[in-house]
DNA sequence: TTTATGGCTGTCA
DNA sequence: ATGACAGCCATAA
């Protein structure tokens, strides 16, 4: 379909990162061939629908820290969600990305 | 067409 | 450590 949108490209990303692992905007954004344009990525998450088999709650800021939408109350069902799939948070609910960046099959770039 | 708006990031104080 | 500023650019109106 011709989707002439980079957000389709984005949601391809998203959904290729394993359960109990997260990525940031940024890295989201590289991977989809977006690099420096991370803000982007976040506006496609805006824009998903409610039906959709984008896990958006595995994408979080480069402080590890859920943001925030427009909205409250989906900063708490993200955390729920990534919790749910073995994610830990600190107490300033940040999440340990040097243990759960998502780390995409690159030559064997990993550690 | 132009203008305004962002679920960000990196740098500097 | 936190707070403020500027920069990148796609989508919507």
């Amino acid at each position: 379909m011709a989707t002439h949108g980079v957000y389709q490209r984005i949601y391809a990303v998203i959904r290729r990162v394993p359960a109990g692992r997260v990525v940031t905007y940024g890295q989201v954004a590289e991977l989809a061939s977006l690099t420096g344009h991370a803000r982007q990525v976040g506006y496609a998450l805006s824009a998903l629908p409610d039906q959709n088999d984008v896990p958006w709650h595995r994408v979080v800021n480069a402080k590890g820290q859920v943001s925030t939408r427009s909205e409250a109350g989906y900063g708490a069902v993200q955390r729920a969600l990534l919790a749910a799939e073995g994610v830990n948070f600190d107490e300033d609910d940040r999440i340990d990305l040097t243990r759960h960046r998502w780390r995409p099959r690159r030559g064997g770039l990993s550690r």
